[in-house]
RNA sequence: GGCGGAGUAGCUCAGUCGGUUAGAGCAGCGGAAUCAUAAUCCGCGUGUCGGGGGUUCGAGUCCCUCCUCCGCUACCA
């Protein structure tokens, strides 16, 4: 067993289905966790959805079926969505479920029996008819002066009793975390952060008595939780807390929190305070991606853009999508997309460039040599040189991935890639089968190996693709993580077999554009 | 209002501690090759590095200022 390494994509309230930006965070945590066992760590992958909370009380009300029967729905979108996107998650957690009731009730002790908790009375502005409390920023004006919540409907001042965390407390502290090292990423969150916190901070009101959709309270029934407070301790639930062996023992505190930007502040503040509060470690680090915008622009139902990312995943293929969002987008920045800049990426890229590669190398092994592979052919000097343009290649990749910049990792693989067509057509080998066959053998054993080493690397990419070909190469199912990289024998182990290479068929298409794309 | 980020080739972006002719991919143009998914390879960029001012022997790279866009945050009404 390799080094624990626990992350998890933030639980997704499921009063809709699933975007594109569901699927893009999805991707990206399951790349980063096929990539982190590659490199031969113990992964523990977890998602989920946060299913409590007034929308999808009002949600289930409005269509007549119980919150539960309607979060048990939505929920299953986003497994589907995750089983469509080749997302292999280790645990799907709901918030519904009663293990994680009592995981977030046994948090809430911990923080009350550290003094942390306090019943007061909270104030502010709230609509009776959107059974919702508003910011004093949220509210537009109506006729006459009168304030009116962003709905329209009138708001007044109420006064309800809540329970508060004592948020204030862990200002220090919370400061010294981000100071210590990479808590918050990327770098310009972790600055917008850490001013909010300097700035001073006020304590938390943590539940409500206006509905009853959530975890209650322990010792005080009429109130439920304040939402983040269940939704985050689904990263503990998920490990088996309270129980403090097995899972949470092995995968507590987890490395990694992918999360959307727009949710920084409760996954960074509120979150390492209550643990905190609660005597348990913090994670190691929380990155807050960017959003993916549709030709440039944010994706929603009033500008009629909004697109299904199954539907997505179905015209361009799962690999390609999957890897075109992590190719194109700086992790961490916004990025574009478009249906002609995924073609576009696709066939440069997938099809011409790499895709291309390896059906012709494999074509000329199948034509040329009967399918056969030889050993102890002679190395050149242009061979030698190739071999390490791969390997250059492919540890940029594993660098790159392992610091979550996976677009210049991509670019590293690229320009391998682009190496060995160089090499193709310099060594030429159609000419060498009529001049010197022998020579003509072992450039297409230099490029059948260095097809596999490209092959293994992106795999946590583009895993069906890259394992329909690695099952062409006679790669066994069982060595494919990057250890296979370093074996020396495999390509002994492959002749000893009495492998050959068949008539090859292509595992990356090219893509034509297609008439229209929607959900 | 405060803090922060961004503005570089048609498009998307790199440009480390300031240093010789500012780079990559895509698109475009020309050529080579024909093993391969008409894919590949080679060659081709006179870009006001947002505007202006300054420091310096020398600035895309530092300072000031202005413009535009974006993020976080505050407040007034």
């Amino acid at each position: 067993m390799g080094e624990p390494y626990y992350i998890t994509t933030a639980i997704s309230y499921p009063n809709g289905k699933p975007h594109i930006g569901h699927a893009y965070e999805a991707i990206a945590a399951d790349v980063i966790a096929r990539h982190r066992k590659a490199e031969g760590f113990d992964v523990r992958f977890q998602t989920g959805t946060d299913e409590h909370g007034l929308k999808m009380a009002q949600k289930a009300r409005d269509m007549g079926v119980t919150p539960a029967a309607l979060a048990a729905e939505m929920s299953q979108h986003f497994i589907d969505m995750c089983d469509g996107l080749d997302v292999n998650y280790d645990v799907f957690m709901r918030t519904t479920e009663p293990r994680h009731h009592a995981a977030t009730q046994e948090l809430w002790r911990r923080m009350e029996a550290n003094g942390d908790l306090y019943l007061d009375r909270y104030e502010g502005w709230y609509s009776v008819r959107d059974e919702a409390y508003y910011d004093e920023t949220e509210l537009v004006e109506g006729e006459g002066g009168v304030k009116l919540s962003p709905q329209g409907t009138p708001v007044e001042w109420t006064v309800e009793e809540s329970w508060f965390f004592r948020l204030s407390r862990y200002q220090d502290k919370l400061l010294e975390l981000y100071a210590a090292g990479e808590f918050i990423r990327p770098e310009s969150r972790r600055n917008e952060i850490q001013r909010f916190v300097e700035g001073g901070l006020r304590d938390l009101s943590v539940s409500r008595t206006s509905f009853d959709w959530g975890v209650k309270v322990p010792g005080s029934e009429n109130h439920v939780m304040y939402v983040w407070v269940d939704a985050l301790t689904n990263y503990l639930t998920g490990l088996g807390f309270p129980d403090g062996t097995g899972d949470y023992a092995r995968y507590w505190p987890a490395d990694l929190h992918l999360i959307g930007k727009d949710i920084v502040r409760f996954h960074t503040v509120y979150w390492p305070a209550f643990l905190m509060s609660a005597g348990l470690p913090v994670p190691r680090q929380v990155f807050g991606h960017g959003f993916l915008l549709n030709r440039g622009q944010k994706e929603s139902k009033s500008v009629g853009n909004v697109t299904d990312p199954i539907a997505l995943a179905e015209t361009f293929g799962v690999d390609t999508v999957r890897y075109f969002f992590l190719r194109e987008v700086a992790f961490g920045q916004d990025g574009s997309w478009s249906p002609e800049a995924i073609v576009t990426r696709a066939n440069a890229e997938l099809a011409n460039s790499f895709g291309n590669l390896a059906q012709r190398t494999l074509s000329m092994i199948f034509k040329n040599m009967g399918g056969e592979l030889k050993s102890g052919l002679e190395e050149t000097t242009a061979d030698a040189l190739l071999a390490g343009a791969v390997a250059e290649g492919i540890a940029g990749l594993r660098a790159a991935f392992t610091d979550l910049d996976f677009s210049n990792g991509l670019e590293s693989w690229m320009k391998a890639v682009f190496a060995c067509n160089q090499y193709v057509d310099e060594q030429a080998p159609w000419t060498l089968r009529k001049t010197d066959p022998a020579r003509m053998e072992a450039v297409l054993t230099v490029l059948f190996r260095s097809v596999r080493q490209l092959a293994l690397a992106v795999r946590p990419v583009v895993p069906t693709a890259i394992d329909k070909l690695l099952d062409q190469m006679g790669q066994p199912a069982a060595a494919r993580d990057y250890a296979a990289l370093e074996t020396a024998s495999w390509f002994d182990d492959l002749i000893t077999s009495g492998f050959r290479v068949a008539q090859p068929v292509g595992v990356f298409p090219r893509l034509e554009l297609p008439e229209a794309v929607d959900g």
